[in-house]
DNA sequence: CAGAATCCATTCGGATACTG
DNA sequence: CAGTATCCGAATGGATTCTG
């Protein structure tokens, strides 16, 4: 899809810094789609977590939307998929060390955003 | 739009905490659209910024979208846009105090992706 | 239970002009 | 310069149905 170059000119940022404002592919893309901020930090915050949790967590998702969803951050080495082949399936979720730092830093913005939605 | 009731069920957290895990409308479906995030912390970095400036930090960004993007922050009160009747006309973005709070909390975030992604 | 598979409506973003 | 207006194709999310 959207195939970024990072910044347009690394120059545009002081010269110094290599960072750059506006990474666009890989897990910011990810993070840009419907619930995955959200997914990241439920399954941070429940794990081990089922499916069926991560789908009552959240009030109206369909399932095809967060499966979906889970998987994209599964294969982003994001979360861990445990399968557990007994009847009933049981699968449990989890952070991956890289889920974990990522949850680190989002925690926060759920946080300020859900006071500031709220205190409008 | 997708209109949300918070999480489904706050006891689905441990039930001292009012946090929910999961807020969904407001700030949280704005920035999942794209750029949203990236034109917060450049904006945030290069303050105060002219939208040309935004758009070459930016590679490749149809101006359409960009400027919607702007708009979107704007009227979410996390932008200040203001605008000089000169010729040639000139405005200039800054970051209003929540806008501050939001790109304290997104730029580690920036900063973190671009170092996995680029450490891929 | 935990999805996968389909199908479809909608949204979103990009390209391309055009303007004060 | 800093957008806006239009149009359109691509991508996404939701509903529904079905299965190991």
């Amino acid at each position: 899809m959207s195939q970024n170059t990072a910044c347009a000119d690394e120059t545009t940022v002081p010269p110094d810094e290599t960072r750059c404002y506006c990474p666009l592919g890989g897990v910011m893309d990810l993070l840009s789609r419907k619930y995955a901020i959200q997914v990241v930090c439920v399954v941070g915050a429940l794990e081990p977590v089922r499916y069926g949790e991560v789908e009552a967590a959240f009030g109206e998702v369909s399932s095809s939307t967060l499966s979906t969803r889970l998987d994209d951050l599964t294969e982003a080495g994001l979360l861990d998929r445990e399968q557990y082949d007994e009847i009933p399936p049981r699968v449990e979720y989890r952070l991956t060390d890289e889920g974990a730092e990522l949850r680190a830093l989002l925690d926060p913005l759920l946080e300020w955003a859900q006071e500031r939605d709220g205190a409008a």
